[in-house]
DNA sequence: GATTTTCATTACAACTCCATAACATTTATG
DNA sequence: CATAAATGTTATGGAGTTGTAATGAAAATC
């Protein structure tokens, strides 16, 4: 779908982003220091870069500069406003500030892939409907509740339809990166969409792995 | 519904703009010199031009002499009467002040649109009027005021009916692009949206999110 | 420059969510 | 079939989010 450069210096987020993207479809390219992403990004020319403010040698504010127009997001701790108007005036196109939800930079990624193509919609299976716009899921017509945690899961599920996704990874996709609880919180949360939305059988449980969406 | 040509240097700016112009639905073209701002005119004719007066290369007082009959927004900096004035002697058909709100500038772009074409719209739901070319609301026929935070907001509420609208999305779209304030702010201008005009259903919090306008 | 309006912020009340615990049921495997 | 481990299911208290009214400062208006 995209080509897409991960420049951060932590191994786990990095290849947390990185496993996520290719994932949702995309060609993820990692790398961990400001120098070494000017060479990568000279000879591959990617749609979009993921770009750590706090990096080894070349701050990312620095290497903003030298990119041509190569639309780019940062990723930092910092979250004070003097560093995210900064970052803004460099020209980035989105600021992230970490712990972040893996599916919350997936959704800027779009938003910011979708300035060039279109990526965005409705999706109805079953008499259900999933308005990812507004977010709200109708079965026969009726609005359905779901709470923030329930229709990020389900987002997921739907993304990635048909896959076997481990309890350890919808917790990295839906969770914060930090979360440190119990990965049996997954299954509440699993048996909530599966009473609310009459997915019983569509949601399965894949014994000793995590569950997976059939449509 | 309109092709819109913004010439601006301050990359981040300019591309607000077009994100916005583009939400609302029209073409947005940027550029980001005067020179190849002719180019681009002469190439794509654009309806409408919102044009920076300080540029490198060629200001915007030269190009708009350059210029046929097509709409000029001016977009500056120089808030002194006589720039002011001479921007308007030189034909342009509005004058925008730096620092502006999105919503303000949308407005004004509606505004412009609609002396070519027709373009902005009056709404009614609920009993309640909106009249965007006035920015006017009645309620049964007696006229409701509304601040003029109030009414931006209400504007882009309907603008954008029936989608998830984070906090960050609001206050990039009805504050000025520099606003530093917390984003609970936000949730007081809603309170009082529900409140003056009864639309205590209409607009739904959206937790952990925003709100989102229902028609 | 005085008065009114607007609006960001604060403080606290009300509400929502959700991680965890506890117990029930199902599944895998000897 | 017995047992242990994994998953299903329900309940709950505290953390975090939003609602709301009041306040004072800034801006607009007169």
């Amino acid at each position: 779908m995209a080509r897409i450069l991960i420049v951060e210096d932590e191994y786990p987020i990095n290849n947390l982003i990185s496993r996520n993207l290719t994932l949702t479809g995309h060609e993820a390219l990692s790398t961990y220091d400001g120098l070494s992403a000017i060479e990568i990004i000279q000879s591959t020319k990617p749609d979009l870069i993921i770009l750590d403010v706090m990096l080894p040698g070349l701050s990312g504010f620095d290497l903003i500069k030298l990119i041509g127009d190569i639309p780019v997001i940062f990723l930092t701790a910092k979250s004070g406003l003097e560093d995210r108007l900064k970052g803004l005036s460099l020209g980035a196109d989105d600021y992230i500030v970490k712990p972040f939800a893996m599916q919350e930079l997936l959704a800027r990624v779009s938003v910011v892939l979708r300035r060039t193509k279109r990526d965005d919609s409705t999706i109805t299976f079953d008499g259900l409907t999933v308005d990812m716009g507004s977010r709200k899921v109708y079965r026969d017509g009726e609005k359905i509740n779901l709470t923030p945690k329930e229709y990020a899961l389900l987002e997921v599920l739907i993304t990635h339809r048909n896959l076997a996704l481990s309890r350890e990874k919808l917790i990295s996709m839906v969770w914060t990166y930090d979360y440190e609880g119990d990965t049996r919180t997954v299954d509440v949360h699993i048996q909530q969409l599966r009473q609310k939305l009459g997915l019983k059988d569509r949601i399965k449980t894949i014994y000793k792995v995590g569950y997976r969406l059939e449509l």
